[in-house]
DNA sequence: ACAATATACTTGGACATCCTAAGGTTTGGA
DNA sequence: TCCAAACCTTAGGATGTCCAAGTATATTGT
């Protein structure tokens, strides 16, 4: 890691990639690979900002979502749709959740299968808290211009479309 | 997961970060979580494709990596830092990596500190075989049209380099 | 009604990744 | 020669993902 190399290594895979021969590719790995370095980048500071909180950015999304939610609850399956997480990787999170009391599990009022999450008072703390600070020192000076993000929001959602994540 | 959803939900987020006043942080808030998801759909990708060859997208990248250096061989050091990976992680990657005989340790002639990584023949041909699936089965059919993909890699490049990847 | 099927969620286990801390070797400069 | 620095591994903890299987409840169709 440590310190900034002298060229870009993506950009040296995609001339590897062309040089190969596999030009038709080269644009699609590279951006693809490109794609994954960011997020772990952005995970690694979000992570790191939600630490002293005692959350992670998994975490934080189950929160965010409970505190958008109009009835403030919501079930295991509505959530991890909306989160786009499995069920059980959700499973985990609200386990943890609930173990540190940002969120409880109650029972759905017709159907006995569902459990509705719903946000305590100290989750409700705990997210406002745990939001302001990725607003200020994560969001509000990510190191994306403001036109590069909305063209990246732009492109993503055409891709994530594509790919099925919604209509 | 399963069937599509009706609405983005990043883009659902969004709208409730602007209605809650945080305008400013909005743009940058969706164009993260979008990079996130995004990753995590191509790394789900990505390790299908790759499973067949007991390989993950991390091992891929270690094999890429030694098929493209000019001697065929890289210290721990050089690796980790092309990959932009802890120094663990890698050691991690090449453990297993060598424990299905598709990468050799071997010392380094001068400097009795460093191991350098080296292919193996049977490294050198799974290398070729993944990386063909992968081009033909992901990178060749991505889901980004072409000007998406160079248009995603300028802006991560960008951010990337703002962020001390390279210079 | 009742059996078959589908849905909701949890559990347990296998993997993988990251991080921190600590320790062993080996270099290389003061 | 001696000590700080560099290279790598080991160990342990925390997280998150996926799969397969299991429990409980609801719904469907006969």
């Amino acid at each position: 890691m440590s310190s900034p190399l002298p060229r870009d290594p993506i950009a040296q895979a995609r001339d590897q990639w062309v040089s190969h021969g596999w030009d038709a590719e080269a644009d699609s790995m590279a951006a693809i690979t490109a794609v994954m370095r960011t997020a772990s980048i952005f995970l690694q500071r979000a992570d790191s900002i939600l630490r002293p909180h005692g959350l992670t950015f998994a975490r934080f999304e189950v929160l965010a979502l409970l505190g958008f939610s109009k009835r403030g609850s919501l079930p295991m399956t509505h959530a991890s749709r909306l989160l786009q997480v499995h069920a059980t990787s959700l499973t985990n999170s609200v386990d943890r959740l609930e173990a540190t009391g940002l969120v409880r599990r109650i029972q759905h009022p017709t159907d006995g299968r569902t459990r509705l999450l719903e946000l305590t008072a100290e989750g409700a703390n705990a997210l406002a808290a745990a939001r302001d600070d990725l607003n200020e020192q994560l969001f509000a000076d990510s190191g994306l211009p403001v036109a590069d993000a909305r063209e990246l929001f732009q492109i993503l959602s055409r891709f994530r479309r594509a790919s099925g994540d919604f209509l």
